[in-house]
DNA sequence: CATAAAAGTTGTCCTATGTCAACGTTTTAT
DNA sequence: ATAAAACGTTGACATAGGACAACTTTTATG
């Protein structure tokens, strides 16, 4: 049950094994059906998961009730709406399974409780933070003067596995291109 | 000297006057002219920079040779090529003043040294990547689905200090439209 | 397994925005 | 103070890609 996070957490630092178990004893095992809402537009964040099988998606609706999708996680990776996680402030997105998933959920307090008190994981907390953001500025700059063409090339070389396991819509969002476009620049290699 | 820094960090936290004193320490002012390059292409970002006045912009070459506009920071804000500064491989960007700025410096290991053994500072490193993180997410978010009518609003709304400090030419890079549009949806309010 | 619903493909057409160029204005350097 | 360079604006034109629709294929559900 615990395996996929403890690989994890052990391949960030050195750790012992009671540490790590008491880590692991802040997170519960979730079932989740394929599209499931964790969190719902305007709903505070409380939890961050863990996905240990499965795929969780970040999107929105936009004014014209198209969705947009904002991040793709899967197994081995956490996620949440971290903007309302970090400030409490009614969350502008959703949080939905797009496949059956087994996730490890940990409340907020329990989160902050372990940053506060176990370095190792003050120090994964930091990393998620650097990563993401290091991610969120690839895709920005990334995407900066790029055309169609550029922006499926730049997916299939840094998250192949978008193309693999999410509809052709959601990476179209996820893109910012329409499903059609996609369509016509996929047949172009 | 230490003024606006000392500010800034007495903001975030409960310090003692001996605490902000050593960080300071570990801080040196560095006075640029208008246009000076402090970090360039594939260098490795060495230091952080904390800026008392003026402005640093972080931009990058296309491929045409068109500079883009990533990321601009003004008085009383931290910056440096951050996925350089953290994983010390050859940044992708460039790190420039855009007018006569005074800034503190502080080296990677001295920030990193603060970081592991003063508890406040740690937790303003916390602080940056979050709402790094934020702010990033919010750029790409902000801008799925917007036309260059809505970046302009956009931009206006959040951060208008780049309309009034920052060059045309450079906010539409920023905004990744060109000066033409730029100028034409201004002129349409 | 059958039917319905959703997703993908492809055509036609249209619009927002890029490119390029000319011109005027502001800024910078000497 | 003056020349030179960079920037901003505006027009004419070209084009990538969005919208919509018809059709096909895949996926979900009873």
């Amino acid at each position: 049950m615990y395996e996929v996070l403890e690989n994890f957490i052990k391949n960030k630092s050195e750790i012992k094994p009671k540490t790590l178990q008491e880590i692991c004893s802040f997170f519960s095992l979730i079932h989740a059906e394929r599209g499931e809402i964790l969190l719902n537009y305007d709903e505070v964040s409380k939890h961050y998961y863990f996905i240990n099988k499965g795929c969780i998606r970040l999107f929105t609706n936009s004014k014209e009730g198209i969705e947009n999708s904002r991040y793709f996680a899967f197994e081995g990776n956490f996620a949440t709406a971290l903007p309302s996680f970090i400030d409490q402030q009614p969350a502008k997105e959703y949080l939905q399974t797009i496949e059956k998933s087994e996730l490890l959920c940990i409340s907020r307090t329990g989160f902050y409780h372990l940053v506060d008190t176990i370095p190792q994981f003050s120090k994964i907390y930091t990393e998620i933070l650097e990563l993401g953001f290091i991610m969120a500025q690839k895709r920005i700059y990334g995407f900066q003067g790029f055309d169609a063409l550029d922006k499926v090339r730049w997916i299939i070389k840094y998250q192949p596995k978008l193309l693999l396991n999410v509809s052709n819509k959601m990476v179209a969002s996820y893109l910012g291109i329409s499903p059609s476009t996609l369509s016509r620049v996929k047949s172009k290699l």
